[in-house]
DNA sequence: GGACGGTGAAACTTCAGGTTGCCTC
DNA sequence: GAAGTTTCACCGTCC
């Protein structure tokens, strides 16, 4: 059935909203990139008058973080009038806010990336799916067929409506055919098992040894033989050369050793024990891939009683968990290349040769270190965003990755001994948790008080606990609030409020 | 004549998502 | 590969 539109605009994700509205209904627009999510719904937007009904909402969203970022005006822009963008670079509370104005109505289009497709369960009249294809290693590649179906499910409310529709927008007849042949009638693609990536094997073929379901060379080619893996890969020879050689590298590491059978019997007279070592059982419960870990021991090893805060964020800022790193444009490499001369035998690991393929990674992750500096020096979300182009939702996503690793180095020099090293990293833990300053540090111990707060407390005089202990109750009240002020005398052992209530 | 603003073409840049650990009154 | 952004040349207007 064919079933025409009004037309309005050039752009056919506005008219299609547009008529969404217009029947009272509600549409999900599927794009490929954060930024076209972004400037689609404010394509949208622009089209349709401001709501007043809105205003509350509108203002949540522009609050979500102590401080709007320019993403988040953009957002609240749109929101009131009805419209909203979402995408990973969101804050969880604007993303929450999103969602659950959407199903009761009062959102009317949300333009999303696959975020949409795939987590969340929100179901629409109209799935108009935008873009079919999305950057690669490769180029521009097609998007599976199996996210097109998850994308086109969201079209129909099941108990609501009878039914939905999912549309794909193209741009001329050979795009509508390939559309076609590949969403309409195409099949799903089969699902390949994950554990051919190497790090994924690593990490797995270690818990194997370190929990005893494998214990020689043997038992670990029988278990892989049985998985779903080497059903795919058939070629078993292959197999077990990669698994014999992330074996190596595991001993190699000191992370699994060869133990001889003691007592030998009669059926395993040559079968030599895999055994976990305590680096290697710790390394498997921090659930870091082993290529990381011997990456940061090495890292520990070169640090030699002192270290800088950059020292370490760069040193985790090189690991496989850290990616995809912050990109150095073309404009700005010769800054980064600057940084790199000038503290050329700071590193913690070795530079990259300029001309080897590692060192842009290596450059991103001098990017990505700065980015973790400046928020440790209290920059706020919106210069982050200005100076580095990485969003709220993705700064936090960043740090609770480097928050882990850091307890994982912390974990690790636990083991080998490397005590000095502990106090600086639990104090840039508190650091990168908070985005704050050295000095706030001590204050950060209390219940209630985080960066703005610690800050305020700071700026007024009150640097360390035993100030707070000295300073008056009323004055304190001025700074932080009444409950805060009480509570944080209650934390230092004084209860003012009875002191108070008893005169 | 110079400052300024508007326009459009060319050059340049960038491009999804998101699991895991521990502690504590 | 393509959308979106930035840069730059060009032109017209105004003081």
């Amino acid at each position: 059935m064919i079933q025409k539109i009004e037309e309005t605009s050039k752009n056919d994700v506005i008219n299609l909203s547009l008529d969404t509205i217009q029947i009272g209904k509600q549409a999900l627009v599927f794009v490929n990139s954060k930024r076209s999510a972004e400037k689609c719904a404010e394509d949208v937007a622009r089209k349709r008058p401001k709501d007043d009904s809105l205003n509350e909402l509108r203002e949540s969203a522009l609050k979500a973080l102590p401080k709007p970022t320019k993403q988040c005006e953009r957002l609240a822009n749109c929101i009131e009038k009805g419209i909203a963008f979402h995408h990973a670079g969101l804050h969880h509370l604007q993303k929450e806010l999103i969602e659950d104005n959407f199903r009761t109505g009062k959102i009317k289009i949300i333009c999303c990336t696959t975020t949409m497709a795939a987590g969340v369960d929100l179901p629409a009249f109209r799935s108009i799916i935008r873009d079919v294809k999305r950057f690669s290693q490769r180029g521009m590649d097609y998007i599976p067929t199996i996210e097109y179906h998850q994308a086109a499910g969201r079209a129909g409310r099941p108990g609501m409506e009878d039914f939905g529709e999912a549309i794909i927008i193209c741009k001329d007849q050979e795009a509508k055919e390939e559309a076609i042949e590949r969403y309409v009638h195409g099949e799903p693609e089969k699902i390949f098992s994950k554990l051919a990536v190497e790090p994924v094997l690593r990490t797995y073929l270690l818990s194997l040894i370190v929990s005893k379901i494998t214990s020689s060379k043997e038992k670990v080619l029988e278990f892989f033989s049985k998985t779903f893996w080497a059903h795919h890969y058939q070629d078993m020879d292959e197999l077990e050369r990669i698994i014999n050689k992330v074996l190596e590298m595991l001993k190699k590491w000191g992370f699994v050793e060869d133990k001889k059978s003691e007592f030998i019997s009669a059926c395993d007279i040559n079968e030599e024990k895999l055994i976990a070592t305590d680096l290697g059982k710790r390394i498997s419960q921090l659930y870091i891939d082993p290529l990381t870990a011997y990456h940061l021991i090495k890292g520990l090893k070169n640090a030699d009683k002192f270290v800088e805060d950059f020292q370490l964020l760069n040193l985790i800022s090189n690991t496989l968990e850290m990616r995809p790193l912050l990109r150095v444009k073309v404009s700005e490499a010769e800054n980064y290349e600057d940084f790199i001369a000038k503290h050329e035998d700071e590193f913690l690991m070795e530079i990259p040769n300029y001309f080897e393929h590692e060192y842009s990674a290596f450059l991103n992750s001098i990017k990505t270190t700065r980015m973790f500096m400046d928020w440790i020096d209290e920059e706020d979300e919106n210069f982050l965003l200005e100076k580095y182009n990485i969003r709220p939702g993705e700064t936090r996503y960043k740090i609770e990755k480097a928050d882990w690793l850091l307890y994982g180095l912390k974990e690790i020099s636990m083991i080998l001994d490397i005590k000095w090293i502990i106090k600086e990293l639990e104090k840039l833990r508190i650091r990168l948790k908070y985005g704050v300053k050295e000095e706030l540090v001590p204050l950060l111990k209390l219940k209630g008080i985080g960066r703005v707060r610690s800050r305020s407390l700071f700026s007024k005089g009150i640097k360390t606990i035993s100030e707070l202990k000295k300073v008056d109750l009323h004055r304190l009240k001025d700074i932080v609030g009444d409950k805060t002020a009480v509570n944080l005398k209650k934390q230092v052992g004084q209860n003012e409020e009875s002191k108070n209530q008893r005169l």
